[in-house]
DNA sequence: TCTGGGGTCCTAGGACCC
DNA sequence: TCTGGGGTCCTAGGACCC
């Protein structure tokens, strides 16, 4: 059996925790640049239906009037308290696969003497006793039907967010209760699909032939359609697996015409990600830069382009990235629009010790290697970007996203703890 | 005027190589 | 009238997740 834990509006729960005064009160988290909607607790989606990902400019009015306390993202502090409730997770099973901010997999196995009930609730009761954090619990026999106990949990009366579906009964009823898109995997398009020719509830896709989901759902659909009836075809992955591609991306604060904030900017994510490969000790043999213009703009002229160059040899040295990257954007750079966004991806990513250099090409000698760590060592301990490369510039302001109504970073920030007391 | 960011996996086609 | 087979690399797009 496999339990899968979730935390009930995670962004929001967070901001909730070091704010007594609005417990029971709507809340709503915005994304980067404060753009659209991208949490909202249970108060907020009640009073007024809120859609995920709205446009925040369209709804401002709806907000005030219903009196929605909203907050810029601050993710620093939801991956400390995520890193809280996954350490809470590993007292409870050996094998633990953290599979997003707000949501893990525990292998239950050989736990068949406990009373797997009981044991749900010690997992809810314990994490909101150290954190404040409300989740839900669903144990089943694969990982999709984990999830879907999972929603059981949270969206049926009566279960208090722990559901187990240990009975073939319980398992035929899930899916009987199921609409098609409630099932993790089947997104928005396959829906469509499924609907056009007449499968609504999730009973009904199990009963489909596998030929047909094989063929138009290809080997992704196999696995879902098989999970679904009981056979486990996911890997349960508890050691996190290097990563394939590490990219970011992220709205300038304002349009922005010209190269040269756009190159900074693009230095800049580079240094991000750099770090990030450093950090997992790889190395990358492909940059990846793009622009592009406002897509929902209807008046400006649209551009968008990428460029991949490849490394000549590959590298984790932020300045032979930057230099790379900088050829490559130069490359696809037209005067005359207004951009919105540069982004940047590193793959073909390597662990660094199988780097190989060529004949013509050592190498970085070790002084540089050297020179790159104290580069990190001094960024955490001074803080981000303390040193940098020159390329970034010092205009920052004029390209970063915007953050109006950022929380405190409570729990990582001596300057920004939490106070409590009279004040003065 | 204002519309997120970071990922994964799969498929397919074109260019190119031998 | 007839026009190979096996492979890599790159790009692009579609689907999904949180």
């Amino acid at each position: 059996m496999i339990a899968m834990v979730d935390c009930n509006s995670f962004y929001a729960s967070c901001e909730q925790v070091f704010r007594p005064d609005l417990w029971g009160k709507p809340v709503v988290v915005l994304s980067n640049n404060d753009g659209c909607v991208i949490a909202a607790n249970k108060e907020a989606k009640q009073l007024t239906h809120i859609p995920m990902f709205e446009a925040v400019y369209k709804i401002k009015h709806i907000l005030e009037k219903n009196k929605v306390t909203f907050f810029s993202s601050n993710y620093t502090l939801y991956g400390e308290m995520s890193q809280r409730v996954m350490n809470i997770l590993g007292t409870f099973s050996p094998n633990v696969e953290v599979y997003s901010i707000d949501e893990a997999f525990l292998d239950v196995d050989g736990m068949a003497h406990l009373d797997l009930r009981a044991y749900g609730f010690r997992i809810k009761e314990k994490i909101f006793r150290y954190t404040g954090l409300p989740v839900g619990v669903g144990i089943a026999p694969t990982k999709v039907l984990a999830k879907l106990a999972n929603r059981l949990a949270k969206k049926q009366e009566g279960h208090d967010q722990v559901y187990i579906m240990d009975t073939e009964e319980k398992r035929l009823a899930a899916l009987q209760w199921a609409k098609i898109g409630d099932i993790w995997g089947i997104g928005r398009n396959h829906v469509r699909r499924l609907n056009a020719i007449g499968i609504y509830k999730a009973i009904d896709f199990v009963k489909l032939p596998l030929a047909w989901v094989r063929k138009e759902m290809t080997v992704v659909g196999e696995r879902l359609w098989r999970e679904l009836r009981g056979e486990p075809c996911l890997e349960f992955t508890t050691v996190p697996k290097p990563k394939k591609a590490i990219g970011t991306a992220k709205s300038f604060g304002q349009k922005l015409p010209d190269l040269e904030r756009i190159e900074e900017a693009c230095a800049y994510y580079i240094s991000e990600v750099a770090e990030v490969l450093r950090a997992q000790k790889s190395c990358a043999t492909y940059v990846q830069v793009f622009i592009v213009t406002n897509y929902h703009s209807k008046v400006d002229k649209q551009y968008s382009k990428s460029k991949t160059v490849k490394m000549p040899i590959p590298t984790n040295d932020t300045f032979a990235l930057i230099s790379e990257a900088r050829k490559a954007l130069h490359h696809i750079y037209k005067p005359g629009y207004r951009y919105k966004k540069v982004g940047v991806n590193l793959t073909g990513i390597i662990p660094q010790e199988y780097v190989q250099g060529n004949l013509f090409q050592q190498l970085p000698e070790t002084s540089k290697k050297e020179l790159i760590r104290t580069f990190d060592r001094l960024n955490i301990k001074f803080g981000k970007s303390s040193v940098a490369s020159g390329m970034i510039g010092t205009r920052i302001e004029e390209w970063e996203l915007i953050k109006r109504e950022r929380s405190p970073r409570y729990t990582t920030q001596w300057r920004e703890l939490l106070k409590i007391g009279r004040s003065g």
